[in-house]
DNA sequence: TAATGTTTAGCGCTGT
DNA sequence: ACAGCGCTAAACATTA
């Protein structure tokens, strides 16, 4: 069984901030909350009375299979920043790798008083903040200043050192299957390529663990710039997947219903190819993913008064303010459908897309239907 | 030139 | 003990 992730050196009991609606304010004005299509589970809150591990699994463990985050896009809004309910204050811990700022009292009490929250370091992995910024997206993409911003304003903590953190996370795009590169349309210039989840990449977190993935996701097949005998071994298994030229989606390639771009084949279930557009339409294609279907799903967890607040809380952090949300402008030539020309239609249509509305949209159904729009687009290959 | 992206290396932590 | 994951640093390449 999977144990319970710990926040770095901290054993701290971290109920003591759950109900911290002096820190947070707009904790409680939050309303019900907006879930996963109804099964994230609020990983830290859950699990805050075990002794400063935010997640364990196991049959009575908050472990609850999650397939909203990472595998059905169900999250949906944008994000309430925490640094609205609490601008930096100097006196923080400046160490980068402490959890709390010791200092710098939020509302004037004494130093001392009580930890920031919003300025500790979130517990989330760089892969789950990536993942959850793409998703969040309302095409599922992202460019990298864009990772950078929706993690400075949920997340106070990486108002600092930023130099250290976005470091981390060029890193981890590149170094990650998961993540894969998408280009820009030629109406959306600009520097820097889209970042979006690669399509088989499931639901990674799907044991509730945002610090660490149960299992890394790997591209299985490998396409070379600089083609090996077949015999050759991979260096090393998780680097070559990884950094392998054309790795980021380079399994076998399948006719894409766009000329000159392609599709990839699914490692875990090779999908039919797609006769037409309009077939494609009709039969969204299914491939395998770690996640169940929503009717193999356990019941929804109580909720936990406690759940809601959390300012960890995913739940918490993504559940605000659906009307601040405001469509891309760099965006609207892909959601126009101008990404998907044979298509015809916005690439909402293909992606059962939640943006911004997921509180109004019926729980999408676990498969990559949703993941379609990524099929149509060319994948950069590292070079 | 700065931002972006790739790659390597080392370390600590966790699970088996 | 070992393997795998995540974080950090750093060097280097590419691109707008």
């Amino acid at each position: 069984m999977l144990s319970g992730v710990k926040l770095e050196a901290n054993n701290e009991d971290w109920t003591t901030y759950y109900h911290d609606s002096e820190l947070y304010p707009g904790v409680n004005s939050m309303g019900p909350n907006l879930t996963l299509n109804g099964y994230l589970p609020s990983a830290m809150a859950a699990c805050s009375s075990m002794g400063g591990q935010y997640m364990s699994s196991g049959p009575s463990g908050c472990g609850v299979a999650s397939p909203g985050l990472m595998g059905t896009g169900g999250l949906a809004g944008m994000p309430t920043p925490l640094g609205q309910m609490g601008a930096p204050q100097p006196g923080y811990s400046a160490s980068g790798n402490s959890l709390y700022s010791l200092e710098g009292p939020l509302d004037g009490k004494p130093q001392g008083y009580r930890r920031s929250y919003s300025h500790a370091k979130p517990p989330y992995s760089y892969i789950s903040l990536i993942s959850m910024a793409i998703q969040q997206a309302p095409g599922k993409v992202m460019t990298l200043n864009e990772i950078y911003q929706w993690i400075r304003d949920l997340f106070p903590y990486y108002r600092q050192n930023q130099q250290r953190w976005q470091n981390s996370i060029r890193h981890s795009l590149s170094f990650n299957d998961c993540f894969v590169r998408v280009p820009r349309s030629p109406e959306a210039p600009g520097k820097g390529s889209y970042w979006a989840l690669h399509p088989d990449s499931g639901n990674m977190f799907e044991n509730g663990c945002y610090m660490r993935r149960q299992k890394r996701f790997r591209c299985q097949k490998q396409e070379r710039k600089t083609p090996e005998p077949s015999s050759a071994p991979p260096r090393e298994e998780g680097r070559t997947a990884a950094h392998s030229p054309g790795s980021s989606l380079d399994a076998s390639p399948v006719q894409s219903p766009v000329p000159g771009l392609e599709k990839v084949e699914s490692p875990q279930a090779s999908p039919p190819p797609r006769a037409s557009p309009a077939q494609h339409l009709q039969e969204p294609l299914h491939f395998h993913h770690l996640s169940p279907a929503p009717s193999q799903l356990p019941p929804l967890p109580s909720q936990d008064p406690r759940t809601d607040t959390h300012p960890f809380s995913i739940t918490h952090l993504m559940s605000a303010d659906l009307q601040h949300a405001a469509p891309r402008v760099d965006l609207l030539p892909y959601d126009a459908g101008m990404m998907y020309p044979s298509y015809g239609a916005p690439a909402s249509t293909y992606m059962g897309m939640n943006s911004f509305g997921a509180r109004e949209v019926a729980p999408m159904p676990v498969d990559s239907s949703y993941y379609s729009n990524m099929y149509s687009v060319p994948i950069l290959s590292s070079s």
